[in-house]
DNA sequence: GATTTCCCATACGCTACGGTATGGAATATG
DNA sequence: CATATTCCATACCGTAGCGTATGGGAAATC
């Protein structure tokens, strides 16, 4: 049953827009601001709609939260695949993705969910997973260049402890070349 | 006038203790759940008393940033004097303060008002105000050992980076020993 | 003792928001 | 064509919270 071909693409909305939207207002609004009211507003419909896709407003942050666990572990495996001899590339290019100024919509959404896992128990199991896996995946590289078992882990938390916190930081007016600093750090962090 | 020797410690609140009682929900809650009638109940009165002591919620909010700004300086240049060769142990010392399982209610304080700057332009000065304090206080002690300009800023930034950003992450059940790698990664940073 | 000042309680109006109940239009289905 | 299903609008209730208006009790001051 239900083989529908999804012959028409109506303006309908399904589910996946709704979660869509949410990590949209996630990013620019963060969690608190999640609402179902705005969202609908901003989706141009009424909740009337929301309340047919999701039971609650739980039932939207639980599915965004998944979304965005699925998306990231996803990510992390992608890059860090790396040929033999490119692992110092590919831990270079991890650093880069969170620390420049570059995917500031990622960083955004990040940070959100970050601050949303210190009051929420779902979305601290979430981060605590998508963390688990970065970390084991940047210590195979770590390793593969034939770092020592404990200092691939100390390297891997500094990794992603940095990359996080340099996106808490203002430090405009601290210097006039912040990306060479970055780039010097990242060189220790990872080299 | 007004010349009173404050003879009497009467129950009645002042301006200060509606500002502590906000910095302890501010720790607890986050910037969002920072509300007058919360804040009021928790103190056993009703906000028929705060709308005596403050303008408006803003006004409160205001009070919180200058109390936390001026702290926050005090501590990192009392933390950062450091007599000549000791520049090494302060810098760990600094790390520890933040990085460490100890200090929780300034941990959650300072996360709080990290996550308040990325919405509210005064936070985010506060933020940037303390940071660059912070940033020099540690360049400064990079300096004294020797270490060159540039080197020494990137350092300091990396230092804070690490610092704020471990404080974020989720890593129980990465390692047994948390500490060891934390240990280590101090030692990189500040040595 | 009378009055003023300080500090707070009560009551009110207003907006935002979560969730429910119900109807209704459009589309699909028999 | 008739009916059922899908998707959304509208109306409603209840709660939380901001800010104001007003009164009142206690302490300080005259």
């Amino acid at each position: 049953m239900e083989n529908k071909p999804a012959k028409t693409p109506r303006t309908a909305l399904d589910r996946d827009a709704w979660i869509k939207g949410a990590i949209a207002i996630l990013a620019e609004h963060g969690p608190e601001r999640l609402r179902v009211e705005v969202l609908a507003k901003r989706l141009g419909v009424t909740k009337g709609s929301f309340y047919w896709h999701f039971k609650d407003r739980r039932d939207l942050q639980d599915a965004v939260l998944d979304l965005w666990k699925d998306g990231r572990i996803r990510d992390i495996r992608k890059q860090t695949q790396a040929q033999p001899g490119g692992e110092a590339a590919a831990l270079l290019h991890t650093i880069e993705v969170y620390a420049s100024a570059r995917n500031r919509k990622g960083i955004a959404i990040e940070a959100a969910v970050r601050d949303w896992a210190r009051r929420d128990p779902q979305a601290a199991a979430v981060v605590e997973e998508v963390d688990a896996e970065r970390l084991a995946c940047a210590c195979r590289l770590f390793l593969a260049r034939g770092i020592k078992e404990e200092e691939a882990r100390a390297r891997s938390l500094m990794l992603y402890a940095y990359v996080f916190g340099v996106s808490l930081m203002r430090c405009g007016g601290f210097t006039n070349d912040i990306e060479s600093l970055k780039a010097w750090i990242a060189e220790r962090i990872a080299r």
